[in-house]
RNA sequence: GCGGAUGUGGCGGAAUUGGUAGACGCGCUAGACUUAGGAUCUAGUGCCGCAAGGCGUGGGGGUUCGAGUCCCUCCAUCCGCACCA
């Protein structure tokens, strides 16, 4: 009987489904395993071949996992909300969630092709109301809370609310926005409504005029990492500078929670790096410049306060608030002309002229706050709002922007630091002593720092200070689909809705587009208001809120009370290994930390990390293929023959390609144009020309998982993609190959067949050499998944089935164990086999088989011996003999005159175990 | 500019701690079986050389008895971030 997968694959699908084989629940008796995968965003495209890499990887650590004796949870689900449904909905009128609702099935009947272990009851989708309840719900508690900086944790509005009833905000260290001090007597006197907004400075989700990146196109705010070069990725539509009220959640707040934690997590060095790149942690300090003949004060941070005193002028950001308070006449309209310029001046212009320095004197002057000497204030675009203070003490001889800047504006460079050549340009390194700076004079750069530190504290006049690059994260979308804010507004106050009337449905709207007066779409809803009358916010949230929380939903998905119960968050606790992309590094992977903190300081999830260990998947590329058609006819040259034409290369689909040799009837079948197509060859093949590009319709380079099922089953698909190379590795797509993995699969049915066809295994005891090589792939496969080296695991799969051809073995005692280690990664044909070889339960369950040490040790080891490095022979010893006695019998050895012939030896080196060199 | 990753046969890749470089697979060559084969089996396959042998892990240098692996330096490719004070 051959290998029929189709029947075997279909069969074993139904059993796992009908049998409800990977539902799981809570069992004290077992340890728990979470193994969770990035869900998918369910596009109209289907799944390609890249999607599933992480997919099997994690699926088959979830099923060793079960065999080691784990309670494994295995997951899936969808991240549902997103722009290409409702950007089709906006074209044809159709509701996102209907496209979606398709697109879902598709994808969900891909998924089940492949046979993967999840346990589909907790499936979860992120536009589902029941599913956004706890999005609003957990909206609702960050709006609740604020970030208490002595308790290094969230706490209660109520709590400071209390505190500001004691004692104002003297006393009160937390995470905010800039707010005036006030006391008791001060909050008391405050109506409601400045009450609201001073508490909304604290809050961790809070609504702030911001200056927001606004794509009109879109009609909607897009978030940095949205935008590239001044256009948005998604569309391409230019961007400009507004100024919006947005919600914003105080990730700042965190940011140290978040750098540390770091620390305790198994990501990959690269991916934690960029994490902390991202969070960008700098110390040093806040200095305050007096503001001549002014109230006013600047408030500049600096890595470099030892460079204080080669500070000669000041640079705000065009954005600086204090800009139009501060300039003086003549200078204020010019201020106000370049400030206009700036903002008119997209992203792109401004960093097409990164080269060119562009700046305005104020009119003002500052005070050295220890020379006393002025220093002229000047607006400048280098500078950065969204950085620091949005203002700098520039160092010319220190700093290169500002050397640019000084040898423009003809200012004066006063070196502070010994290294460099302020002729030539700035010294920006820490190595120097310090000069012309009166009490650090002398000191190196690092005791500077801390002397000018401990000088400006004790004046007040500054403060150590730790600054962080990461920015809270903008929170509003001018969207339809996502989910709304669980906010209402009373006399322009916003107010958030009780626990009680969640979810906060999405409204039925006639058009997906903002208001002609450039409201998000919601606000096209009758009656997009509570109860009582008041409006509520119209707009929602961005991509990332529903999938911050998803993994503690999975662990509960069905509760209706709770985002999740204490019982089931105990148990499960947080993700063991999680295996998704890299390309989320900065944006998903800050979010759910950020927002699984939050929970874990309120309460709900009990581990500060939701992701122990992560393994990134590298991205699967397209690898195109082409012919080279001689321009203005219809003739196509093999790929070797082209240059001896005036050819251009055309994608060709992938798939009628093999090997990169064209099925010419395939492609004139393709194209009515291409019928009467001529082919100039070579050894008769027309032969294309490839190259690696993104995976894409467009380029002809997709290949689709269901058609590889079709053609080789799902275990031949999961063991090539796994055989492919290093799970990390990001790589070219390519068919070829997968034959051999194909092959491998259909030599292990017939270890179990007879020629004729039937199933037979031999009921003899298992030889020691058998027994040998199955404990050494025993040992090799588990360690090898232990450490996701899945592609090795398959090698030694290969090497011990030739090995049993080799020996001509099908001893059952042999077959049985290799069934369960090979089942993980090809579960379809190992519970084909496995039911034959007499079981009546899944091999789900069935132990992982443990090697034994005794056959894994050998009495005889062949040692290589080299002469000064050179392998030259090999020679069998007893693995206990000593070394001396290794060394006389090498040397004595007949190969060994050969190569000592009348030279000394010098030494002889034994690494028992490993290897002998002789020295001559 | 800064940061990260990668570089090994015709191809995908292996070598987990400095110890036989090229496991395993593809492809290719030759042969066997078969009505046939895009099935299966056997043998071979890093490069140069008839051979003995020599050369080989992006280039150059170093440490070591011994380097794909460690150090220095240069080059190439890919991916992040980008006026970060």
């Amino acid at each position: 009987m051959d290998y029929n997968f189709s029947d075997i694959e279909k069969k074993w699908q139904q059993y796992w489904e009908e049998k409800k084989i990977y539902k799981t629940g809570i069992d004290p008796e077992k340890a728990k395993y979470y193994v969770l995968d990035m869900f998918p965003y369910p596009s109209g495209a289907g799944l390609h071949v890249g999607h599933p890499l992480g997919y099997i990887a994690s699926d088959i650590y979830a099923r060793y996992k079960r065999q080691k004796g784990f309670n494994v949870l295995h997951p899936m689900g969808y991240d549902a909300f997103g722009l290409p449904a409702e950007q089709y909905a906006i074209q044809t009128g159709q509701h996102p969630s209907i496209t979606t609702e398709k697109n879902i099935e598709r994808y969900r009947k891909q998924l089940d092709k492949i046979g993967f272990s999840f346990d589909w009851d907790r499936e979860v989708r992120t536009c589902s109301p029941e599913y956004y309840k706890w999005t609003q719900w957990t909206f609702i508690q960050l709006f609740r809370h604020y970030y208490d900086n002595k308790t290094q944790k969230a706490e209660p509005i109520s709590d400071l609310i209390s505190k500001f009833e004691r004692s104002g905000n003297l006393d009160v260290d937390a995470a905010c926005s800039p707010v005036p001090e006030f006391t008791a007597v001060g909050w008391r006197k405050m109506n409601e409504k400045e009450k609201q907004q001073v508490l909304m400075k604290y809050r961790l989700a809070y609504l702030s005029e911001s200056m927001v990146n606004w794509c009109p196109k879109l009609g909607t705010v897009l978030a940095n990492d949205e935008v590239r070069e001044g256009y948005s990725v998604r569309g391409g539509f230019p961007v400009e500078k507004k100024k919006m009220s947005q919600w914003f959640l105080r990730v700042t707040a965190y940011a140290p929670r978040l750098l540390n934690g770091l620390e305790e997590i198994e990501w990959s060095e690269s991916l934690k790096e960029i994490q902390r790149n991202w969070i960008g942690k700098s110390e040093g300090a806040t200095i305050f410049f007096k503001v001549k003949d002014s109230e006013h004060k600047i408030e500049v941070f600096t890595t470099r306060p030892d460079t204080i005193f080669g500070s000669t002028f000041m640079v705000l950001a065009p954005e600086h608030e204090l800009l139009p308070k501060i300039s003086a006449e003549p200078y204020a309209s010019k201020v106000e002309k370049y400030i206009k310029d700036s903002f008119r001046r997209t992203e792109r212009e401004r960093m097409a002229e990164t080269k060119t320095v562009t700046g305005q004197f104020t009119g003002t002057y500052c005070e050295h706050p220890f020379t006393k000497k002025p220093l002229p204030v000047f607006v400048a675009d280098y500078v950065l709002i969204s950085y620091g203070t949005g203002s700098i003490m520039a160092v010319p001889a220190h700093d290169s922007r500002d050397y640019e800047f000084a040898k423009k504006f003809d200012l004066p460079v006063k070196e502070v630091v010994t290294g460099g050549d302020i002729e030539q340009g700035s010294y920006e390194a820490r190595d120097g002593i310090m000069i012309n700076s009166e009490f650090i004079n002398g000191m190196d750069v690092r005791n500077a720092i801390k002397a000018v530190i401990k000088k400006l504290e004790s004046t007040q006049m500054g403060k150590s200070t730790v600054n962080y690059r990461i920015r809270d994260a903008i929170f509003s979308r001018q969207r339809y689909w996502g989910e709304p804010f669980p906010v209402y507004y009373k006399d322009g106050i916003p107010y958030v809705l009780d626990e009680k009337e969640l979810p906060l449905e999405l409204p039925r709207v006639d058009k997906y587009l903002p208001t002609e007066t450039g409201e998000p779409p919601l606000a096209r809803a009758k009656n997009w208001k509570t109860k009582e009358g008041y409006p509520l916010d119209c707009n929602t949230m961005p991509g990332f809120a529903g999938s911050s929380a998803y993994y503690i939903r999975y662990m509960d998905a069905q509760n209706n009370n709770e985002l999740v119960s204490k019982k089931e968050v105990e148990y499960w606790k947080n993700v063991d290994l999680y295996v998704g992309g890299a390309e989320h590094a900065t944006g998903h992977l800050v979010y759910s930390r950020f927002w699984n903190k939050f929970l874990y300081d309120i309460g709900v999830v009990v581990e500060n990390e939701p992701f122990k260990k992560l393994i990134n998947q590298g991205m699967i590329q397209g690898r195109s293929n082409f012919v080279y058609r001689v321009k203005n006819t219809n003739k196509f040259v093999s790929y070797n023959l082209r240059n001896k034409y005036d050819t251009m290369p055309v994608h060709v689909d992938v798939n009628i390609v093999e090997n990169d040799i064209l099925d010419i009837e395939e492609f004139k079948k393709s194209n009515p144009e291409h019928e009467n197509a001529e082919f100039i060859l070579e050894e008769g093949k027309y032969v294309c020309g490839w190259e690696v590009e993104k995976m894409s319709k467009s380029y002809l380079n997709v290949v689709n998982p269901d058609d590889l099922i079709q053609k080789y089953g799902a275990d031949t698909l999961r063991l090539y993609e796994m055989f492919l190379g290093p799970i990390e590795q990001s790589k070219p797509w390519d068919d070829k190959g997968i034959e051999g993995v194909f092959r491998f699969l259909k030599r292990f049915w017939r270890l179990f067949h007879e020629n004729k066809g039937d199933f037979c295994v031999a009921p003899e005891t298992a030889s020691e050499e058998e027994l040998k090589i199955l404990h050494k792939t025993i040992k090799k496969v588990s360690g090898d998944i232990e450490r996701f080296a899945f592609n090795t695991a398959i090698s030694a799969f290969m090497t011990l089935l030739n090995k049993l051809y080799d020996l001509k073995c099908n001893k059952k005692e042999i077959l049985e164990p290799f069934v369960i280690l090979l089942s993980p990664f090809a579960p379809h044909i190992c519970e084909e086999t496995w039911q034959k070889l007499g079981h009546e339960e899944s091999i789900v369950f069935e132990q992982y088989p443990e090697y034994d040490e005794k056959y894994i040790v050998e009495e005889l080891i062949t040692y290589p011996v080299s002469f000064n490095g050179k392998t030259r022979f090999k020679m069998k010893l007893p693995t206990d003999m000593d070394i001396e006695e290794i060394k006389r019998n090498v040397i004595e050895a007949e190969e060994s005159q050969k190569w000592i012939k009348d030279k000394k030896v010098k030494k002889v080196i034994v690494v028992p175990g490993k290897i002998v060199n002789v020295v001559v």
